[in-house]
DNA sequence: ATTCGTTGTAACTCTTGAAATTACAGAATG
DNA sequence: CATTCTGTAATTTCAAGAGTTACAACGAAT
């Protein structure tokens, strides 16, 4: 199993916001024009963002606005705002061993703290990217182009 | 989404192989018991194991025999055999950003070597434990319960 | 050689979740 | 109040995990 491409969606999102934010009206039509999917797809994941107090949302007449610096937002921000995953567990553990076998019952506590090793190590590689960083890299990258 | 609970089964089958293996004869019955699921799940994930080239399997008179001494097979190594993920990927990436947007065309320069970095962090953390870790760990804690 | 206990696998169901789509109500602005 | 968006419900499609049944293939013991 993968983690849903909404994480990889909401990055883009982020991204289009920046970079387009002074020559177009960012709307979810216009992101989903870019990512390439439908703008309902595009306002659930708005939505979660919002939820999580990433971005504030205008309706009527549409718009994304930022609510902290790029700089305080990591990657990690946007992937817990997006993962609502089972009390953020990223390995699923078999539901219920044999409490009657010496190994079932005690393989969680063997296993639990390895595995949420693992997971935090993900997480804190992803911490240590920002929104801000990803601006620049697109700038940047963009601008090669030409 | 989560990462398959065939892992942890896979690791509870290594654990009651090591523990049992004197007393009984571990066959994929044995095995579903302590597990609590289908004899079936438990000789696909076997099949698995095999193919990895971790396991042998006694056909007929059944018994698993593993192929490697336990300090020479980590987390990582279990996990690749069972998860037959899509290239390996973690990350689910939406599959057709705009080519015509400048930030459709250019977000998997952007975030590819990133997600790959987070993941790659998530495998290490598991490369750091062997089976062999997990059967002492085993053996301690549950003799401690008496 | 036959029987018996296992493994190997196919086929099927059930359930869950992602993703996509349609439709329409609700809100803000000019 | 008309226009333009967002918010959201309802539905469909698709894929995958997990569980189950059924049975063929295999190996060893008697």
């Amino acid at each position: 199993m993968q983690i849903t491409s909404r994480f990889t969606v909401a990055l883009h999102i982020f991204t289009c916001v920046e970079y387009f934010k002074d020559d177009h009206k960012v709307t979810s039509d216009f992101l989903a024009g870019s990512i390439n999917t439908n703008p309902v797809i595009i306002r659930k994941i708005l939505t979660q963002l919002k939820n999580a107090d990433l971005i504030t949302i205008a309706r009527g007449t549409g718009g994304i606005t930022v609510n902290r610096p790029l700089s305080e937002i990591t990657f990690y921000d946007v992937y817990r705002a997006i993962e609502p995953v089972e009390n953020g567990d990223l390995f699923h553990f078999h539901e219920s061993p044999n409490p009657e076998c010496p190994v079932g019952r005690n393989i969680h506590g063997l296993l639990d703290g390895k595995l949420k090793a693992a997971q935090g190590a993900m997480e804190d590689e992803l911490k240590k990217h920002t929104l801000e960083d990803l601006k620049k890299e697109a700038l940047d990258l963009i601008a090669s182009e030409k």
